[in-house]
DNA sequence: CGGCGGCTTTTGTGATCACATGAAGGGATG
DNA sequence: CATCCCTTCATGTGATCACAAAAGCCGCCG
């Protein structure tokens, strides 16, 4: 059997269009591109090494997402959303994880909780360093984490949507942030693991997720 | 100024994989075609007399929404959901709508419930013809207007998706349903916003949202 | 000095083609 | 009669091209 009979999943086998979709939505979802920028297709198919066809198929895919917009004329930038967009993406962050934290709750075993930990002592280290993007990435690892003990991919599939339609934005969000401390709530959130008190962990779950939210009403 | 120099919202005047898209959505969303179904860039580039690439286009875009499922060598049908993904489903859309209805309360006037009367009126004609693509269209049009009062449009956006997702199986689902009860829930969603008794409401949406997908587990 | 009109360039759209891959069908063999 | 293999066909992928429309730019005119 050759190496290159896997069932693909792999970053170099995979088909064009999918190396290029992954690449840009982990760029998009940990905020490396800021909002409003321009993209376009042929840009884009240079920087891969790939022609406009596999291009145009990953920014379709993206902008159906939610993680581009595509302006009228088929200009492709990313969103620039509005207070109003915001705090509803925030409201469905609140309401998707809560239920998923919830879900992950009675399966939360002791290594899941060390690995927990473990993420969040990387997540405080970014923050100290105030590595936006480095934040940015190890926050969503913490949650993803432990979503993925729901059991629920397709609640999971949702908020990851959110995620990213919120990662251009966080990204501006989180530089006017001047905070260093260390993430109080994901302290709670292992905490209300721990002991098994999902009341505490649907209040964490909420708190983490919308607080960093709060600024932008100001 | 030309005719044609309209937004860009018609149909005609539309880009052609944007015809594409949204006829081919119409239809998975209100169940005209069945789990499983396979389809060709090719036989659907020659429906709608266009070529490959905006049928690819189309196709990738629904597919990202969870419309379609595209085979690992890329080969594109409706999906076939498990029961464990139906119930997935049917707990995001009560999470989904129960928000959407408790946010359209507040502004829900005289003239949309009597909308929602009309519309609910038709619902039950439908089941009484026992039309199944009918039903889904008019049910999900009863949902849609009340929550488009939510001013909610990225959750609404959501809700929509995961009736998407659904499309194809709630056909399949309520071909077993021979009831031709008219639709009890809907009576309470409505007797709920006259009396804007809002822990009512969430209960009746629940209720209606869950209740379709109880006969699966037997 | 500012607004406006026309030109040029950039960009997305859609069609067509060559290619590789996986599925299906048929025939030979045990 | 079933099974395996090979041929053939259908299908998705990606590149390239022609076209139209939008955006940007520059100079002209008020």
């Amino acid at each position: 059997m050759n190496s290159a009979t896997r069932p693909t999943q792999d970053t170099a086998s995979a088909p064009a269009h999918d190396r290029v979709y992954r690449t840009l939505r982990t760029r998009i979802m940990h905020g490396e591109i800021t909002p409003g920028a321009a993209l376009t297709l042929r840009g884009i198919g240079g920087e891969f090494g790939v022609s406009m066809t596999p291009a145009r198929e990953a920014v379709r895919r993206l902008a159906a997402e939610g993680a581009l917009f595509l302006s009228s004329s088929g200009r492709v930038t990313t969103p620039e959303l509005t207070n109003e967009r915001i705090e509803e993406l925030a409201a469905l962050r609140a309401l998707l994880e809560v239920e998923l934290a919830s879900r992950a709750l009675p399966r939360a075993h002791m290594a899941l909780i060390d690995r927990l930990q473990t993420i969040n002592s990387n997540v405080a280290e970014m923050v100290s360093k105030r590595d936006a993007v480095g934040y940015i990435r190890t926050n969503l690892e913490f949650h993803r984490t432990l979503y993925l003990r729901a059991q629920a991919p397709a609640m999971l599939a949702m908020a990851e949507t959110v995620w990213l339609q919120l990662g251009p934005t966080m990204r501006a969000l989180y530089g006017r942030l001047r905070r260093t401390d260390p993430p109080q709530n994901h302290r709670l959130i292992i905490a209300a693991l721990k002991a098994g008190d999902e009341p505490g962990l649907r209040l964490a779950v909420r708190s983490d997720v919308t607080q960093g939210l709060r600024l932008l009403a100001g």
